[in-house]
DNA sequence: GTCTATATTTGGATAGAC
DNA sequence: GTCTATCCAAATATAGAC
C-alpha cells in the first residue's frame, strides 16, 4: 500500500481536490468553534509532515479495529509521537477519523474517476464497467489504508459522521449507478436482473475483498481477471456470443448516451 | 427478524445443534477455571428464558454497533434488565460476544448445511450453488442477528477470540469450497476464473448485503433473483447454451463426483 | 436472579513545562 | 511542536442487599 505509512511519509500519491494537505473543509456546523489554530500545515508547504504521520496512522488503525476500536494512542504509537501530540493537529478524535473517512472517499472516486476518464469515448459500457472493477479493487487492495478504512467502517460509524458522509459517497454511488444505467441503455444487462440490486452485488463483492484478499490468496492480477469475468458475465445479456438485443428495445438505446458529463 | 428480540422473546426458529441454548462450549483454554456457576438453564428447561433474551440482545447490538463499540449496558437495554445481571449467565463481555458469533457460525452453516440436504441427489452443482446463494441471503438478511453479527464482526474481533473461531468458519468455508469444486468438475466453471478467488468473490457479494439491503432497496425475492442469476451467469462456461463441454476436460469430471459426505 | 452501590481500568482531552 | 502530568467520563466487573 503506497499509503501506508511504516514511518516514510512519501507525500502520498492521490492528493484530496482541495489540495495541500490540511483539508479540514469547513463545514459550519462542527461542534464548537474552533478555539486553536489547528495548524493547516503553518510554514506554506513542507513544514509539518506530521500531520499526513498521523492521519496515515488513522487511515492504518481505522481499517484494521474499526471505528470503536480505534485509540488515539494506537494512532500515536504508529505515528511515532505521543497521543496529545494528535491535538496539536485535529481538536478531536471525531474529526481525525471524519477527516480520514473523507480522504478515503475522494481517493476512490478520484481513482475510479480517472481511470475511466482515460478510456476512449467511444468504449463500451461493459468495458467501462470492467474498468472500474480494476480501478476499485486497485485503490482499495493496493493503493490505500484510506479506501479500507473508509469501506470497512461507513456503516459503523456514528450517526452524525454518517450522515455528514453521505453526500461524498453518494458522490460515488451515482459513477457507478452511470456505469450500469448506460449498460442497461445499451440494451446489454441480463432482463431478469434488478438494476439497483445488480449494482450493489457487484460492488458488494468488490468492498468484502478487503476482508479477505492477501498476495497469498493469488496474486492482485487474478482477482482483478476473475472479478471482471465474473462481472461481465454475470450481467450481460449478450452472454458474449453474439445474441440479438434483447426484445422491446429498440437498438439498445432508451436514453440518449451519456458519456463524461 | 426472527431472532431479533425488540422486547417478544419468542423462542427462536433455529436452534444450535448442540441443543437446550446454554450452549457454552466446554473449550479447555479459556482464561481462569470459572468460579461461578454461570447458570446453564438451572432448573432443566424452561426456567431462564433471559440468558436467551441476553444473547440475542448481544447479537442485535454487536450487528450494528461492531466489536469495540458493544457496550454491555446498551445489550442491558435491549434486554431490559440492568447490566450486572448479565455477569450471573456469563463471564465476561468477551464470553458472551464470542458466543453470539459462534452462534451466529452454527446458525449460518446449519442452514445453508440444511438448505442443500433437503435438494434431490441429482440437483446438478450450479444449482445447488444457486440454492446456497439463497440460504445465505436468507439467513443473513431475514433470518437472523447471529448471522449479521458474525459477518460484520469476524473481521474486527481481537486475536485470540478470531483464533478460536476459525475452526467454525472453516466448516462454512469447505461446504462453499466443496460447491464450486463440483462444479468445477463437472466442467462448468468459466476456465479463465480463478476457482477460489471466485468462490471469495461470491459469497463476499452475499455477505456485503447486511450492509445495503433493507426492504426498501427491493424485496427479498428480488435480490435472491438477482443474486442468483449474476452468480450462474458469472461462472458458468457453458454460457447457458447448450455449449460443448470445455476442451480439455473428459466429460466434465475430474475426480468422482462427491454428494454430501 | 436481579438490583444498587462501588471499585478499577481505560482512554479521550487539557494544562503547562520545555 | 511535542512532551509529562493530570483530569474526567465512560465502561467492565465485583460486592452485597433484597
Amino acid at each position: 500500500m503506497i499509503d501506508t505509512p511504516s514511518s516514510i511519509p512519501r507525500g502520498h500519491g492521490q492528493t484530496v481536490p482541495s489540495g495541500g494537505g490540511a483539508v479540514s473543509r469547513d463545514r459550519s456546523a462542527h461542534g464548537k468553534p474552533r478555539t486553536r489554530p489547528v495548524a493547516k500545515d503553518p510554514h506554506g508547504a513542507k513544514s509539518s509532515r506530521t500531520r499526513e504521520r498521523i492521519l496515515d496512522a488513522a487511515a492504518h488503525v481505522l481499517s484494521r479495529k474499526g471505528y470503536a476500536g480505534t485509540r488515539l494512542g494506537d494512532i500515536a504509537d504508529q505515528a511515532q509521537l505521543q497521543a496529545p501530540a494528535i491535538y496539536y493537529y485535529f481538536r478531536s478524535r471525531e474529526e481525525l477519523i471524519e477527516e480520514v473517512m473523507w480522504t478515503g472517499a475522494q481517493r476512490v472516486r478520484q481513482h475510479v474517476g480517472q481511470a475511466l476518464d482515460a478510456l476512449p469515448a467511444e468504449t463500451a459500457p461493459m468495458d467501462r464497467i470492467c474498468a472500474a472493477v480494476e480501478a476499485h479493487l486497485r485503490i482499495e487492495l493496493e493503493l490505500s489504508d484510506f479506501a479500507t478504512a473508509l469501506i470497512r467502517n461507513s456503516g459503523q460509524v456514528p450517526e452524525d459522521l454518517r450522515t455528514r458522509q453521505l453526500a461524498e459517497e453518494a458522490e460515488y454511488g451515482k459513477l457507478w449507478r452511470d456505469l450500469f444505467r448506460d449498460l442497461d441503455d445499451a440494451g446489454e444487462l441480463r432482463p431478469e436482473l434488478d438494476l439497483r440490486i445488480a449494482h450493489m452485488l457487484v460492488v458488494g463483492a468488490l468492498n468484502w475483498a478487503a476482508e479477505w484478499w492477501n498476495p497469498r490468496r493469488g496474486s492482485f492480477e487474478t482477482v482483478v481477471r476473475t472479478a471482471q469475468s465474473l462481472v461481465r458475465h454475470g450481467l450481460s445479456g449478450r452472454s458474449h456470443l453474439a445474441e440479438p438485443p434483447r426484445p422491446g428495445v429498440i437498438h439498445g438505446q432508451r436514453h440518449p448516451a451519456r458519456r463524461t458529463p
